[in-house]
DNA sequence: CTGAAAGCGCTAACAA
DNA sequence: TTGTTAGCGCTTTCAG
């Protein structure tokens, strides 16, 4: 069907050497003469010679690839810290492969188990919804490093991560103490990182004493369900002067729920999200939010990886980042009630 | 360094019976008869065996893997044509290998060789930058279809595209039929995508005696570039009162920029986006479109790729799908000039 | 510096 | 139905 591709023997032939010279030509040794590198050069590039991975890796024994899971390709969020992930995964010669499970724990297993027949030499999880029980066998079997959650430990299993109960408290610390008592919290459903949030959004409210205004609106991490939650909030018989929602996609979803309901944001509603993705940073958006190191969480969790690679039996390192609080035009004082 | 894994014999001389038999029943042949498979299957998973992808490949001569290119992780559009193209590509039970250049030809071009080294066995390009002749190499090389141009021609470059051109002629008339007038069109750069949407805006204007109104100003198609353009537009002798933007993400700038102006969407500016990602239907951002159907060009695309890797010498398609005017908030009839 | 030979894990005839 | 035998393209000893 196809005509076959030139392989290293063709390429040796053709500059009238062996194959095993052309090997170590090909990968720049210094064995080789200056002649002969000449020839094994020409030869590969008058045949459109490229080496095949899969061959190379099996004789190699090593793939010099690594996989990449990302929870959902829909949240830019994640393209961030894959920057950071794929600068460092270059900068060491490797490749990387990137799939997404969208979000489902079957589809994650799937991909993964995927990835290792592709005989990937480590695994960085990007937020990933998989059991304790399904992580540790893939960390039993190859090095694996977890960003953004840090509540399934392993020996083998490295996290980086920043403290979404503190953060999720920094959120609501600054509705307080712009004068809020009425904050509501749109939940990020049910994964620990939105857990963990909410329990800072708890214990904030708690400490200053507003325990009975405590209100939790069940939701998700997407545009949509924010949307949808904000709806709620509204709609109930004390709507918040405030909500605190679970990440940056919600809260857009949320201020739009907010403003279509002829309330404008943060003049009669404030709002904050969590994440620090570029887009909240429009004008238009303004968007006050906890945000996250992004890229430079990538860059850890791929330099975490390579050490583990070089030392498997080493035990794991669980990295915290340091989230802060970001100001913009999307939180306020409330209005004065009249 | 690390334990060797399980291979294909030591399952089968743990099932007691001979590679070859492994192999078929590790692919579910027929011809296996149920005890040894039993057997087999039994001893796999006591191993945690897993097949070699390399290997497999190898032997096999085909990787049954395509590699996906996007021009940019970070614009949702891009997300939504994965969808498609993965699902298609899961269904074909083949896998993919997704890659970025970052929208630098260099790092495309790059990103390209170590697929082929891969040996994918098709190229799906969605929205690259390299040059025609760089294309037409890989085209050579391996079945290939470009997702969202169809600018560069070649006997074996299948495309999947919408008509551009058309398309900003339908903004730029949209705008027209409400009323305005100084229409400025914010282009998105130097690539034949945004060069398309800029001649339907030309177009457009001159079939409704607007030429003297054209108003090229020149942008990129990111978030931070339309904000900046919009500044521009803004800061002239004589602002417009609608503009329409090269891509969504740049009019969710745009928008921005706008507002921070002091001016309302769609009040004092209209603004029209192109592209229709998920986001642009928020009611806060409620952005007035041209749609493309992304999830299908997706569906599409490897449609037209798999067909290709059967019969790789049938000539090349070019698939136009529609696109669609969305009308939503962000564009009015322009206030009564007092 | 160069070449021959073995083998990575798997598939695919072909025989038995 | 099963086992044997060759490779797939490459890296890697190990002799020349």
């Amino acid at each position: 069907m196809r005509e076959p591709r030139p392989t290293i023997h063709d390429v040796a032939s053709r500059a009238g050497v062996s194959k095993s010279l052309v090997s170590l030509a090909m990968r720049g040794s210094p064995k080789v003469s200056d002649a002969s590198r000449e020839a094994i050069l020409q030869a590969a590039a008058d045949l459109g010679y490229r080496p095949n991975a899969a061959a190379r890796s099996l004789a190699d024994r090593r793939s010099r690839t690594v996989g990449v899971l990302v929870l959902d390709l829909h949240n830019p969020v994640f393209a961030d810290i894959l920057d950071g992930i794929q600068s460092e995964v270059r900068a060491q010669g490797y490749s990387t492969m990137l799939v997404t499970g969208a979000a489902d724990p079957d589809r994650e297993q799937a991909e993964l188990d995927k990835l290792l027949e592709f005989q990937v030499e480590g695994l960085i999880l990007v937020s990933h919804r998989l059991s304790p029980a399904a992580l540790r066998r893939f960390a039993a079997e190859v090095p694996t490093v977890v960003v953004t959650r840090d509540d399934i430990h392993g020996p083998r299993i490295d996290t980086i991560s920043n403290d979404d109960v503190a953060g999720g408290a920094l959120a609501a610390e600054h509705l307080i103490s712009l004068g809020h008592t009425r904050i509501a919290h749109l939940a990020g459903g049910d994964n620990p990182v939105a857990r963990n949030r909410e329990q800072g959004y708890r214990d904030a409210m708690t400490s200053a004493g507003l325990e009975d205004d405590i209100t939790v609106i069940p939701g998700g991490l997407t545009d949509a369900a924010g949307y949808a939650s904000a709806q709620r909030a509204l709609a109930g018989p004390r709507p918040p002067s405030a909500m605190f929602v679970a990440n940056d996609i919600a809260a857009l979803g949320a201020i739009a729920a907010v403003q279509e309901c002829g309330q404008s944001v943060p003049g009669d509603v404030s709002v904050v999200g969590y994440d620090g993705i570029a887009l909240g940073a429009l004008r238009t958006l303004s968007l006050t939010t906890v945000a996250q190191p992004l890229e430079r969480m990538g860059t850890l969790a791929a330099q975490r990886l390579f050490a583990r690679i070089e030392r498997p039996r080493q035990r794991a390192h669980h990295v915290l980042v340091e989230s802060e609080l970001v100001v913009r035009g999307s939180t306020a004082a409330p209005a004065i009630d009249l």
